[in-house]
DNA sequence: CACGGCATGTAACAAGTTACATGATTGG
DNA sequence: CCAATCATGTAACTTGTTACATGCCGTG
């Protein structure tokens, strides 16, 4: 498991509630781990128990109170010990390559017009990306630290999501339907 | 579930039995799938039982008895009808992409080890890529219907893996590590 | 006072992993 | 006979998803 350990990275560099860090999964840490309200909640309990963070109500004046975790000294050299770990290769699973190479299975213009969709929908979050990094990172080479690492991530991001544009387009223009 | 559709896809290619299933996944499906021999057993379980799969008992002179499956017409439509579904964004989790973000809390000169490490294992999964393409698709230009897409999903294998190393040198780089 | 947004949670389920069990046959 | 390989499976556990429940508060 290793939401734990993302959650810990994020309660880092920020203390939050489970409902902030549900946003900023979904906004910036999303890109690299995403995780539902439920499931941050459970584990956020579960590593509250075994002393990794800890809570404390924040009253809040507009709207309801809410419970802010920060990260303990013994979630410091957990996550640290972790950081030095070994990472393990991790499973492939692509929905799309099935479907892809299982395409003379089914109607195999049908199979087109999915990839064509999400070759449209990655083409939009690369460009979502691309304006984060260029708003947030107008000059990389000033950047060290936290925000470099930050910024690298980001960087990672978006050549994944070129490679992966780039891979629908080869599949469609191979199969002669014309791409933008 | 989608490894019940991987499983159709690679069936209807040509039956086989949970482990033959198994090695295959380990070879060349693996590369977009990912499943234990555990997992593919219970899975073929319960297509069996909804009417996806038959299968029939095949004798070994050599060595043990292994059930064969074989796709039904019910398995064909069921697979059809998934191909032409759009298919939902993949939710995507990097442990590498966690310990690249959350560096700084640890001990840096370590988590830079680990993507060195890192690297080069995806390096050697790529020129292990490039080479199964060289030697089974010589002629691209040459193949159509069921060969094409699978040369074409190794190519989206390809793509993927150098963009994932470049990303990684990228961070090496910037963090003063040479990269070979 | 009903509604929507904020905030936290429970319960049931689905999917995947790890560890172990079983039996048959071939080679040393 | 013992170890290795092929082959199939069970059980317990972890992780993640889906659907629903609850309460607070300010606005119209």
């Amino acid at each position: 498991m290793a939401l734990e350990h993302a959650l810990l990275v994020s309660l880092s560099e920020q203390p939050a509630s489970g409902l902030e860090l549900n946003r900023r999964f979904e906004r910036s840490i999303g890109r690299f781990w995403q995780a539902t309200h439920q499931q941050i909640y459970r584990v956020l309990t579960r590593m509250e128990a075994a002393g990794l963070v800890a809570s404390h109500t924040v009253e809040q004046h507009g709207t309801a109170n809410k419970k802010v975790y920060r990260v303990t000294p013994a979630g410091t050299t957990f996550l640290s010990t972790w950081l030095a770990e070994p990472a393990e290769p991790e499973p492939i699973r692509s929905d799309l390559a099935v479907k892809m190479r299982g395409a003379s299975f089914g109607d195999i213009e049908r199979v087109l017009d999915v990839i064509e969709r999400a070759a449209e929908e990655h083409r939009q979050r690369l460009e979502n990306f691309r304006a984060m990094c260029a708003r947030n990172y107008p000059d990389p080479s000033a950047l060290s630290g936290l925000e470099l690492d930050q910024y690298l991530v980001l960087r990672g991001g978006i050549l994944g999501e070129e490679s992966y544009v780039a891979g629908l387009r080869e599949y469609l223009t191979a199969h002669g339907r014309e791409t933008p």
